[in-house]
DNA sequence: CTTGTTCCGTATAGTTTTTATACGTATACT
DNA sequence: AGTATACGTATAAAAACTATACGGAACAAG
């Protein structure tokens, strides 16, 4: 009996307690009951299937009414931060929110649907792009080719026929329209190396910290070594810089090396500091 | 008939329908049948129920063989960009993601379940807290009383009892242990003044910006008017100019002004600019 | 211009999931 | 002692879903 061969509603119930137990420690079959509107006798039954599917499995309290998971609790599959706190949040409806405004960032549906549309179809399409160094806005021909995220804002990956290369783009700096004009590619575009090469940062704790302040960046990083790993595609390399805040002032993370693996490679070739 | 009185499963699954006609402007069974694992014959009934929730519904076109939305497609309900970006991105499993690495921020799962215990328990908790500003580690007593979230990391609220005050902490300073001392409540705590004010704050685009730059920002931030509105607890002002790089150099949002609401009260009491 | 594919739709019977309900146990509060 | 709230189990009934078959429209390939 695994999770994935259950059905996805129930695998979401199984996952939402896994997350119970991991980040609050307790469960109740009330947990069930609200979140997804199932019979207790139902939310019983998730309980006995949990239970078995997971190894050192929580067991049931009865001063506490709830199961407690043991010390060693092992979760079934990994969370999000935003999962995390969904479980861990305390807020009723009716009252401000414990969590920033979130979706404050926005997307115009049309621009979308145009971008998606081109992207899969492998049309070109041409629209007005406002440059935020110059300032000035120009209609281009481009190639859209893949939807990009930092965590924040939705960019995308296009071919620019103005300027003969793959760059990222905003949405938002698109004039809006209802619809753009597309046309078909005719020759085939050139291979975008930048987004096939993976850059490979190495970061470590600023060493102007302390030992102990040290010791808190790598627990709030989640690594226990000297250095911290993180891959990303090379075209990408440039969000991680900025939503790290790795080039700010007081930035509590640094760069120690960068290494490039290219595409049909598995060797490190190049080697920046 | 509306999205409320469905079950849980399928109202998430007409929600995923919902952003594939807003965010790629088409929807197909097969949409339904990969992503939750349904049968066609449940995924033409979903269809069947969404065609008849949403006003102005999408319809069949035969040469695409997909159901389009309406140019003036309303959704049913909001999504979050990161629900939007699992709509539009194209990744296989196998290859780059084209998100950044995004959970790398981490949470000590023990520390997480005590604080969770003794907010719901409303006790007090002794832990050792590292100041990043001095560097230095100290025990004390905390009254825990919310978690709070910034969009990338959690944080929480509590009551210092060396310091008197309420303050903002954050989890990974917290020397990791497998349980903490924990202890009843005496006195009432005092009321957190800054955590039930209401902050708003008024921002515009920098007005070193020209007018289409400026137009660019009002459309990432989803404002037309002169002002974007921002509403969000006191206590939790800080991580709002942290997050969206307000004091940074290059910031393209500038803040106007900041009205304080205070509780039992609905009228402004004070404004800085 | 026939054949195969891929979308759509509908219908039926059968299986699985879930509910509603009832009944029983243990702990805690008043 | 009575009430409430957790837990558990069991059963019949309802709802959700699957498997399967059949039919139509558009389109691409032989």
């Amino acid at each position: 009996m695994t999770l994935d061969n259950l059905k996805h509603a129930q695998r979401q119930r199984l996952l939402f307690l896994d997350r119970c137990f991991t980040w609050r420690g307790v469960g109740r079959r009330r947990d069930l009951t609200d979140r997804f509107g199932i019979s207790t006798a139902q939310a019983a039954n998730d309980f006995r299937a949990y239970l078995s599917l997971v190894e050192d499995a929580p067991e049931y309290d009865a001063q506490l009414k709830a199961y407690v998971a043991k010390r060693h609790h092992r979760p079934l599959a990994p969370s999000s931060m935003q999962d995390v706190f969904e479980v861990l949040d305390t807020s009723s409806e009716d009252e401000l929110p414990a969590a920033l405004p979130r979706a404050n960032r926005w997307l115009d549906t049309h621009v979308a649907i145009a971008l998606h549309d081109a992207i899969s179809n492998k049309r070109k399409i041409k629209i007005s792009y406002t440059s935020m160094s110059s300032g000035e806005t120009a209609p281009q021909w481009i190639a859209p080719t893949r939807f990009t995220f930092d965590g924040e804002t939705i960019h995308f990956r296009a071919y620019s026929f103005k300027r003969g290369e793959f760059r990222n783009f905003h949405p938002s700096r698109i004039e809006p329209k209802i619809d753009y004009p597309t046309g078909e590619i005719k020759a085939p575009l050139p291979f975008d190396l930048e987004w096939h090469t993976l850059s490979v940062i190495w970061l470590r704790p600023s060493v102007y910290l302390s030992s102990a302040q040290a010791a808190v960046v790598r627990r709030e990083y989640g690594f226990s070594d000297d250095l911290l790993k993180v891959e990303v595609r090379k075209a990408l390399e440039f969000y991680i810089d900025r939503r790290w805040g790795l080039n700010e002032p007081g930035a509590r993370l640094e760069k120690v090396k960068t290494e490039l693996v290219w595409p049909e490679d598995n060797g490190t070739l190049s080697t920046r500091s």
